[in-house]
DNA sequence: CACCCGGATTGAAACAATTCATTCACCGCC
DNA sequence: GGCGGTGAATGAATTGTTTCAATCCGGGTG
């Protein structure tokens, strides 16, 4: 493959004037550009990104580590994220960690390996473990959807008990006494600010605790909301309400009431929450926590970019706390 | 950042040593592999991945290049084509051209200057010129989706046209006579497939052409089918089934005839195409033509994998055609 | 006519790894 | 004791770019 120096020769010219037609085109003589832009042309060059790199110390790619790339929720952020860094110029390599904090190292090493400009990462491990380590390469990186722990890093979050408290006062200003709550794997943060703020709402109600009724499960995906929804059905006395820890287990938990018979909301009402675009479609149109998911992936990829961009150690870490919004829909709109 | 020659200094060896220590292990002497290790440690080095590709020629990244990683059908290729890359130690990088050839264009582009090891694309572009000058660059690709046109690479694909079969067929079979087609941006070969397959449904029914109702669509997402929808209820006469390109347009179209009031499948039959994981949870279960999309993303990378890496210019492009299936829920099953 | 200044161009150094021919030390064998 | 062979370690060459001090050339000025 063709080389700057191919190119230098093919023009006749140095090394140094072609590397100029590229990035500093009004520097060289127009007649001279010309000619090298034709042997850039006929050679079929293209500079190699490795090389810069190597010079540059550092690649031109953003990285973007989520839970789950199947959670439309997290599509949206990544859409907000790689609208920001092609502005500036910048690729985005999107990766799951599957909330596994053995991948979720794996994928953290290749990108120090890769010398990535920056990272996004929603974090799968609540020890904070992998990023401590990562922090000693120097590579600057956000929190997504997670609030800072100590100072090493700025955040985008949303305030997932208040998210919490929205979903559940609802449910209980509907007449409903005994909320389920289908749980995620339980070392994520969002999951337990979300039941911290379901039992702010009922302790606000003056409800005893007791009225929570968990339903754990480990993953996040429809599949497991089916799962959480048929243990739901066996409860002995049966909830009136659920609240699920995001959309896909609230989809699943509806499917199978849905198939048992059970009627939403009449018999049971469902809350959601992150208000993906799936949730309006349900079979029965589902109440949601909407998160600024597209805002969130933005300012984490800005605030990233503002740390990178910065050369003389003056950026200050910076955590910004977005307000989720209930969106009441049919799932839980007619209390029984 | 320490590099190579820090760690062959800290440890008392050379740099060749070093490299030996991290690639070739069993041919270092015990006790200097644990000196070098320990130097390793020490400085916490990170190998420079692009030292290593300016040298290797190419990267250890393959790209991958879809229409929109909104729907999730896409999402279920990524999936399958990450697990075979990285069972092969390459990273993916995953984009969306959102259907727009110059986006595209840019983005092969890019992947150019990567030297990425290569490509599994989706082609946005019908005229295939973005392929073409790409294919300039000597970086195998896949067409993914899409059947090869002409020689120069390989291909995974769904029948689209036995899927539109399918779909129109079992409408027809449910006794409907005049069936509309959403569809989406002409230029798409998925979209005209579909729609030929549905043509010669009708024709294999005795129908004539006219029975299907084409409603033209420029997007392929949920809020396209709410508009399509819309225009569905503005026909006169009505047709009494509608099949839709995909199932982000038939949740569309499901979500503007229940808003009107109008019943499915007892007014109007649906059927959508991908199957995705919310059809199945859908307000009306959706019935809809599955696409083996993990295995298409799986055996892409694999194709591309097997291209890669062949030495001695013997690799033959193929083409694999799956085959779709039709999966019968609600939203078509009770004829009028 | 000598001098200087500016813009255009040059060419070598630096980046961080891999590779490979070479060196080195040591062992056993004749 | 010399010799060949072997396994371990070496270090220079290589990769493609960017950058920057140095050079070159032409024209204007004193």
């Amino acid at each position: 493959m063709a080389g700057i120096k191919d190119v230098a020769r093919q023009a006749g010219v140095s090394v140094g004037t072609v590397s100029n037609v590229i990035n500093r085109p009004e520097a060289v003589l127009p007649e001279t550009r010309a000619r090298v832009l034709a042997a850039i042309e006929e050679l079929g060059y293209v500079r190699s990104e490795s090389a810069r790199q190597l010079r540059a110390g550092r690649s031109r790619i953003m990285a973007l580590l989520v839970l789950d790339m199947g959670n439309p929720f997290f599509v949206d952020v990544a859409r907000g994220a790689e609208r920001a860094a092609r502005q500036a110029g910048l690729g985005v390599m999107v990766c799951n960690s599957g909330q596994s904090p053995a991948e979720e190292a794996e994928y953290l090493g290749m990108f120090a390996e890769q010398r990535v400009c920056g990272v996004l990462v929603t974090p799968a491990d609540a020890t904070g473990r992998n990023l401590d380590s990562f922090s000693r390469h120097r590579i600057p990186y956000v929190l997504v959807d997670r609030v800072a722990s100590g100072a090493g890093s700025c955040a985008v979050s949303v305030d997932d008990v208040r998210g919490g408290a929205l979903a559940v006062g609802h449910l209980i200003s509907a007449g409903h006494r005994s909320v389920a709550y289908v749980s995620g794997p339980g070392d994520l943060h969002q999951i337990r600010d979300r039941r911290e703020g379901a039992l702010s709402a009922l302790a606000e109600a003056g409800l005893p605790p007791g009225a929570l009724v968990e339903i754990p499960s480990d993953r996040l995906d429809v599949a497991a909301g089916r799962d959480a929804g048929a243990r739901l059905l066996g409860l002995v006395p049966r909830p009136t309400a659920v609240f699920c820890a995001n959309d896909l287990l609230a989809l699943g938990v509806l499917q199978a009431l849905y198939a048992a018979g059970v009627r939403v909301p009449q018999d049971i009402a469902i809350v959601g929450y992150d208000d993906i675009e799936f949730a309006a479609a349900a079979a029965v149109p589902l109440t949601s926590v909407r998160q600024p998911a597209v805002v969130m992936g933005r300012m984490a990829a800005e605030l990233l970019l503002e740390e990178a961009d910065d050369e003389g150690g003056t950026h200050e870490h910076r955590s910004v706390v977005l307000q989720p919004e209930l969106v009441v829909r049919a799932s839980s709109s007619t209390p029984r």
